[in-house]
DNA sequence: ATGAAAGCGCTAACAG
DNA sequence: CTGTTAGCGCTTTCAT
């Protein structure tokens, strides 16, 4: 690593003949504390030198980072498959970068969270997280984040315990999935089944499950409600599942999927068994990330606010570290419905 | 940010009754500079003051950042929405991690490339790039990477210029490519027609459309061959290039695109036109990512190795920064034929 | 408006 | 094996 040894602040300051601290203010755009031509001929230093901060003496002397953490809690080495999370990230992402910080990503196991070098390092001025797990794991995780006194923002997921250093940003997953279960009931199933997967178990699948059975529950007019786990929710363990079930049980009037993934696996399995959706089974899916179109008949699901939703957080990180506080504990968006043909 | 000021290398010494430079040795893992008694007691303070090293302090000292900075040139803001892109992603992040390195994303859009702040602010020791744009954005980018002097590995592309600094990390596309298109050759096509789409412009698809016409124009079978693009490879735009396409041409025997999402949209008008596939239309797509066997017919498609393609490509950064080069200028990994019913 | 001095927390180099 | 010295490059503070 033969790398030429960078300019200094001091040699700047040579080349224009003034003190360092003069370059250093020109450097950090306090021009209001020079004359004009001070500043024209320190800009011109800087210029011709190609002067550029040591970022580590900067570090050092103002402790602040200029970066932010994306840590995302998954079960599998693939921990950016998810649309939903991906699209966080990039909303995150941007928003920081618009705002000069930059961001640093890790993904890591759900047992692995307090030993992530994200953590230990701690070279970040704030966080922003997606938790998943059991819930033992992700009590854990968020007893880790608290430990680090770092301004965090939680993504999909709120806690009891309230503090100045957390904010929650999440979608309204219980209202979204009675707005689903709603449309579904409206076409008088006799049976409805729920399918979700066990490969992550985030908090938000809880609250879709909830708001489903809620709704139904509610409505009386179901006569048996069912859930089964499909595995890791891929292809192959969704239409096994779905076979196993329906061996038992025969073939649901509607199958509420807990994700748009599941949902796909689900319609392939009634499209090739014949079964003609939705007359005779109706589906539907959840988080549309931009494939819930793909089959001849363009699923029912629901779109999530991903992206914007990261842009939110991290402007909620961004005035955290600025204004020492959030501007709220719990923002909560709202989840529009797609109304394809499949429910 | 009233966060409680951390406890420095110095306190951990008095606190173990040992000098600042022990404290240091023990935190940096040089056990052979102590005493077992030393060690114990040093480690016990560090235990109890829960000391953990300013990285300002240690970075100034050092000038190691122990970051990677993940480039992604995208023109959409949704720079993570692409399968092959997050799977190099996630495979360069956790191979990093592994090895105590952080990873510093920034999604950029082809003519920001030199001006964004991971270029800028040079916070990391070494990069990966995924470069797009047009032929002129993409060399541009190229000369600012060039400039940085740090350890780059390039994904999907390759420069005529070498250079210590730089390292390419692809799939044989055009290998790949002209085995699909002898996969489709084999049905006996009179006409093929190619889909591309023009949201970014990566090298690899190029390469990709040079293996599929050379190998066609040389097997000299087919009668009509064309190069459709399909405005930015969504959906609605090949829904609608391909109707136009038709409406003038009539249907070709084999329709190859270049990529899963487009082949997943021609298969859906397809079949909503009621063609039977791959009976009177084949089709085919490129570089899978999870969601080729959605449909009823499981889509013929590439298979890319592309999260080992992060791996390696983390592996070769690795690499250069320890020994100051990397293990080879450019690496070629092949691509495997997915054999679905489509083709 | 500009400059000089001091020190942030750490580690390389050397002395004991 | 352990300690001392010096300084990385910058910015805060205070003096001019």
């Amino acid at each position: 690593m033969a790398r030429t040894k960078r300019v200094t602040l001091r040699q700047v300051a040579e080349h224009a003949k003034v003190s360092p601290m003069t370059v250093s203010n020109f450097v950090n755009g306090r021009f209001d504390l020079m004359t004009p031509e001070m500043r024209e001929k320190v800009g011109q230093s800087v210029k011709v030198l190609n002067y550029r901060r040591n970022f580590g003496a900067h570090l050092l002397r103002t402790s602040k980072h200029w970066s932010i953490g994306i840590i995302v809690v998954d079960a599998s080495d693939q921990y950016l498959s998810d649309g939903y999370t991906t699209q966080i990230i990039a909303g995150v992402s941007n928003t920081l970068n618009a705002n000069g910080f930059s961001v640093m990503l890790q993904g890591v196991k759900p047992d692995a969270f307090e030993t992530s070098n994200m953590l230990t390092n701690l070279q970040t001025d704030g966080l922003c997280v997606l938790l998943s797990g059991s819930e033992v794991q992700r009590a854990r995780q968020f007893e880790a984040i608290q430990a680090l006194q770092q301004p965090t923002v939680l993504f999909l997921e709120a806690f009891e315990q309230k503090s100045d250093l957390l904010c929650s940003v999440m979608q309204d997953d219980e209202a979204a999935a009675q707005r689903l279960a709603r449309r579904v009931l409206a076409r008088g199933p006799k049976s409805v089944l729920i399918v979700t997967s066990g490969e992550n178990e985030w908090a938000a699948v809880n609250r879709r499950v909830a708001g489903i059975t809620g709704e139904i529950d509610s409505a009386r007019t179901v006569e048996a409600l069912d859930i089964i786990t499909a595995g890791d929710g891929r292809q192959h363990d969704v239409i096994q599942a779905l076979e196993a079930y329906v061996a038992a049980n025969g073939y649901p009037s509607a199958i509420m999927c807990i994700n748009d993934e599941i949902a796909l696996g689900v319609l392939k399995a009634l499209t090739l068994a014949g079964r003609r959706v939705p007359e005779e089974t109706s589906v539907t899916g959840f988080n549309a990330f931009g494939l819930h179109d793909i089959t001849a008949t363009a699923l029912t699901t629901m779109q999530s606010p991903a992206y914007e939703m990261g842009c939110i957080g991290a402007r909620e990180v961004l005035q955290a570290l600025e204004k020492g506080a959030f501007s709220q504990d719990v923002i909560t968006l709202p989840v529009d419905l797609i109304e394809g043909d499949t429910a």
